[in-house]
DNA sequence: CTAACATTCAACCCATTAGTTGAATTAATA
DNA sequence: TATTAATTCAACTAATGGGTTGAATGTTAG
């Protein structure tokens, strides 16, 4: 294809290439729910709204670029991101994005409403306030994801069962809840909730696949359910 | 367009029109040019080598996205990054396709040689022994480049007239060079040429718009010219 | 005001890609 | 071994995007 070119340009063909399977809004979403983990196309396809087959080739082209993996168990082929790098080119479409695109930045205000008055929990903060025994750190994400992985200590309370739950939470104390990303809702309906019923809490920056990628501490097992 | 989607995938729409602006050979190599300096359509369209109205339309796309900024300089338009956050991007998917890609790793190998013999100096190496006074900074990139920008205290010996040069370097000292980035052969070739001639020499890892994107101070005016 | 230059615009062609549909494959189960 | 479920493949269609060409715009110089 492109032998006729200068080294550089080739280089530059093949980044492009790269780029290219971040265009879509299709796949991004895919990327976006893989890094909670392993899901099988068949649920990738549901939650992208895309059919099994458009949804199995879009994983083709991830995995010929090497971002995704493919393992099978059973009837089901699962897929997991391959290299954290996605997460960080991700990362910096977002901020480009909500730096440069007024139809992004609109969204974002009224998708996630009153963001700024949240104020956000950073990392650092939280693993000293954590490491206090000062806050509950609530992992408001549905069961599955956290199984797959959560911040040390933290309770899995998917957003569903919140109102149930919130009598079993401790008064007396912060709560800080994380989810998915920062374009994720569930943390944020977590914080208005957990005010409402009069509770002090704020949201952690960002969610957990940027707490991972970050190398901050992580668990695998049982915290509540 | 998309109004009839919900938001998260409205936001991942327009996410991808972001990576489509980075899913091409010659916006790339555009950009990549654009991180050392403001540069005419014109100079664009030959470093890129392409054709005037096809670089200008290029051109048009990433303005439109905010990735770039134009400026009228007499008959001439001049265009620069409007957005650093551009070269986090690039960035990503540098170390996405490096780390991946076997196409691209032969290619940075064979074309930028024996790169990992020449162990590159990294910022903060390079800071603490320039503050000593103990190396020879060398800048080879072409004049325009330097004037725009570059490491306090470096001389600008483009490779062009390096060899002629030699002898006006000071032999007691180490020198390293840098040039455009990680993907530039400049600096490569400066130090092979240095060692041959007998100096000590080492390249300063990746280039100057990641040097001036990580915060770490810059000169503007004359060094030699 | 006119000529010369640099860039942009508009219309068009060709190649690539997202998506659909239905058949083919692969693995578990009876 | 036959059946079923999950995924992949193959063929096709419609839309998108890179590229070209030639005309139009805007700016300086005479």
């Amino acid at each position: 294809m492109s032998s006729s070119k200068v080294p550089k340009q080739q280089l530059f063909e093949q980044l492009a290439q790269f780029a290219q399977a971040f265009a879509s809004g299709a796949r991004l979403e895919i990327l976006d729910f893989l890094a909670q983990g392993d899901r099988s196309v068949d649920a990738l396809a549901r939650v992208a709204g895309l059919s099994i087959a458009n949804t199995s080739k879009h994983l083709q082209q991830l995995k010929a670029l090497g971002l995704v993996e493919a393992r099978r168990a059973g009837k089901q082929v699962f897929y997991q991101l391959a290299d954290d790098r996605v997460l960080d080119v991700i990362a910096g479409l977002r901020a480009l994005a909500e730096s440069q695109s007024d139809a992004v930045g609109a969204l974002v205000r009224s998708y996630l409403f009153a963001r700024d008055e949240l104020e956000p929990v950073g990392p650092a903060e939280l693993l000293a306030l954590a490491s206090d025994g000062l806050v509950t750190v609530l992992d408001v994400r549905p069961a599955e994801e956290y199984v797959q992985g959560h911040i040390p200590g933290a309770l899995n309370v998917p957003l569903d069962n919140l109102k149930s739950r919130l009598r079993s939470l401790p008064a007396n104390q912060e709560v800080i809840a994380y989810c998915r990303g920062p374009w994720c809702v569930l943390s944020f309906e977590a914080v208005r909730m957990l005010r409402k019923a009069g509770f002090t809490a704020r949201r952690l920056q960002d969610g957990l696949p940027e707490w991972r990628r970050a190398g901050h501490p992580m668990a695998m097992a049982s915290g509540v359910g």
